[in-house]
DNA sequence: TAGTGGTCTAGACCACTAC
DNA sequence: TAGTGGTCTAGACCACTAA
């Protein structure tokens, strides 16, 4: 079942991505759109934050909303899931288990996973392909709790979130990111199939459960040309943060 | 004059980064709070939404609100202005403009500051120095709109954004940003001090004033383990996406 | 000055969680 | 089953924009 004030978020975001609502233009204005969807206008505004947050439209005291973006935003789903992501813009996804090992946590894995130092994790590298071609290199390790059912996947699993919602009920629903540039090594330059030393993105990362249990953490490192992050930022919505390296 | 929702927002913003409230605990209900502050439901709603969009707390229909990083997040200002950031950091800031020259604008700057092609932009260079250490080499393209307020800046200066805020009144209010890596081309190696190919981090970015009309895009180059960025998500607020670069 | 968005209230009902 | 967050209503007043 559908919310009102989603149906109508997709109304508007309809409009503006099929061009109805050019770049630039007002939208109608909440007591507007109260009356045409036959709602209150609270609910009006629940759509419209929607997609304030998107930053598909800005917002000013006294002003219409504006339209200042019409490129679709992505859901979670996509962003978490390279499987997911890749088949939502029409790629096909690959990728194979290059490693597989359980050991003891270090201090800086036990403070992101938020367990004891020494506690057991299970350490996977992944090289993740785009139709065919290598874009990613995943080391991810694990929460000891989720190990076993991560070690049960195929080797060539295409989507380990989705496999692990289906089996054990594992939902990913918050992650942090933190996005900087490294040189490639010696194993990233072999799998990715680029020279040492070539510049990668970096991605660290860490995600957690609905009730904020960390589930796993991850350096990623995408090939150069491959891939590209995109953030919108506002007054209203501030997503972005730039912090110092150590 | 501070409203009800942002007060009853920073208290409890403090009490997360402070520790009163620890990693994974609860929030008071949100009766409960309205009850305290003497407030509505409504407004301690919007209260939280303001921390939901930080990724500070996550939430789940039934179960209260819990605590999901203790981060205290950046406000766009520090994120939009490279000194507003460094000095809220406790870091010194410095820059100098390497070169600034008139021209048309090509197809793609034409596009991304929605003005005619060939219309008249200013290009400006400019090196950042993060106590003194050089960081961020920009090379910014000024619609012509701002371009003579620009060009009328000491060549030293620190703050652009505050800069052209006090003197026209022009308000950095949204931004786009799109994230890669790449090898530091023969400039790029100079200013910043790295050796040619070096990886650098680069943000393409595009920003516009409230009104939704583009002041400037820029390039963006940083010196490997200067800077990173964070993002949080969620399947509640989902402000990073990621495409196949072209 | 008329219209618009920002804020806030005081209710109501439902879906879901935790016990 | 009691409590909690998610949704929605129908008002009200204020600050701000645009003509």
């Amino acid at each position: 079942m559908t919310r009102r004030h989603q149906q109508i978020a997709e109304v508007l975001r309809r409009a503006i991505t099929d061009g109805h609502l050019p770049l630039g233009s007002a939208l109608p204005s909440e007591t507007e759109l109260a009356a045409t969807h036959g709602v209150s206008r609270g609910t009006v505004r629940q759509a419209l934050a929607a997609l304030l947050a998107e930053g598909l439209i800005g917002s000013r005291q006294g002003a219409r909303h504006i339209v200042l973006s019409t490129a679709p935003s992505q859901s979670f789903t996509a962003l978490r899931s390279f499987a997911q992501w890749a088949r939502a813009g029409g790629h096909s996804p690959g990728g194979r288990v290059l490693e597989a090992v359980r050991g003891a946590a270090d201090g800086g894995e036990a403070a992101l996973l938020q367990l004891a130092p020494g506690a057991e994790v299970l350490r996977v590298w992944r090289l993740r392909t785009l139709d065919g071609a290598p874009v990613l290199l995943e080391r991810t390790v694990y929460a000891g709790w989720i190990a076993e059912a991560v070690e049960a996947l195929p080797a060539d699993c295409e989507s380990v979130t989705q496999a692990l919602l289906d089996s054990h009920g594992v939902v990913f629903a918050h992650g942090e990111h933190h996005l900087d540039a490294v040189a490639a090594g010696t194993a990233d330059a072999r799998e990715l199939r680029v020279r040492r030393g070539s510049p990668l993105l970096r991605v660290r990362r860490t995600t957690t459960t609905a009730e904020g249990r960390p589930v796993e953490t991850s350096d990623d490192r995408y090939r150069p040309g491959a891939v590209v992050f995109t953030v919108r930022n506002s007054t209203q919505a501030n997503p972005l943060a730039r912090t110092p390296a150590d």
